[in-house]
DNA sequence: CTGTGTTGTGCAACTAGTTGCATAAAGGGG
DNA sequence: CCCCTTTATGCAACTAGTTGCACAACACAG
């Protein structure tokens, strides 16, 4: 149940309409926690019936119309709780991993091209990590705050940095094995 | 849409029951894809419906009967379409970056012991796998199999490595951190 | 002043995964 | 022999996330 957390963070770190939201998650929360358009509106209902968010529209809510929301105490309460609150580690679940398993017994044809298609996007994301770290966190810039958000996108950086390599180093072992592919049949 | 196809991956490897399957899933295949027990049988029943699987126990399966499946040549066929197709990598998700993030925002207080015990886990994970790879994977074993195998085993490896990484340096940022905690209020 | 595209909001249905519980057989101890 | 735990199977309800679509307002082109 994060996806109402994440919102309450963003609304903290900046009240924000709906839309405004949506693109958020496309750039700094999402590298974390995504979700769509859908997703956020509906939560947004939620918190606001539950009164842990409110919205500074004053005027009834016409449909097209621009909401900006802000967070109430009870929010802030809420998410406090939860992030103090203890979670366990969620096992790993990766479809390219379990992918290669099943390659390895109804064989490897057609998986390479799309090693390289992951290799290429997470090679892309470590470029852009890497552009905001230069951009938002120059050496001086040490505050609690600061450190903790540079702490996050020091773990894309590394996750992606892992991809990237392990990526490379899988894409090696291919150019290794047996010409063909059906190596189970 | 992964659970079936890991199933069809485990009989493939070796035809079980439910019960077998699901222990295979407590170890090696929950390493990238877990699953409960309530899920597998569920997804068994469904492949079986639907003529990718069949059962090997000839007599009417009374409840607590032990079942056999094996896979039949409709879901190998599955098996290799979906490993074969092409398939965007899912945006990262990870709940602890994101309260790490809300920790920056309603204070660190509480997240310091969660993350001891995800390194913990992390650490135990990793000297787990380390073991295996001793144990399965020898210098001399590569045939195209095992090294399609090792190369899981590898990317399991290193993220753990990633992680307990990751989590030290964080928790030594923690040190340096002001004593408490409520930096935002 | 009309249609066509863009911005912003939202509902509904579906899919996947989780949680909680039920049932049946088998074996072993009192 | 009856109860109790273990092994094995399974259903049902719930929660979270995704997909597909709809609708209102505005802007601006013809």
């Amino acid at each position: 149940m994060s996806l109402p957390h994440a919102i309450l963070t963003a609304l903290l770190e900046k009240p924000s309409s709906g839309l405004e939201l949506t693109r958020r998650f496309d750039k700094s929360i999402g590298y974390f926690w995504s979700a769509t358009h859908q997703q956020i509106y509906r939560e947004l209902g939620k918190l606001e019936a539950d009164g842990s968010i409110r919205a500074l529209t004053p005027q009834q809510p016409a449909r097209g119309q621009k909401k900006r929301y802000e967070v109430l105490p009870a929010g802030r309460a809420e998410l406090a709780r939860w992030t103090a609150e203890s979670q366990d580690p969620k096992p790993l679940r990766d479809p390219l991993l379990l992918r290669l398993r099943a390659a390895a017994v109804v064989g490897t044809a057609g998986i390479e091209a799309d090693l390289r298609r992951h290799l290429d996007s997470h090679q892309r994301q470590l470029a852009e990590y890497e552009e905001i770290q230069g951009r938002d966190f120059p050496p001086g810039k040490d505050a609690p705050t600061d450190r903790l958000q540079h702490l996050v996108l020091r773990a894309g950086i590394d996750l992606e940095t892992f991809w990237t390599g392990w990526l490379t180093h899988a894409l090696a072992e291919f150019g290794r094995l047996p010409a063909d592919d059906d190596s189970a049949s």
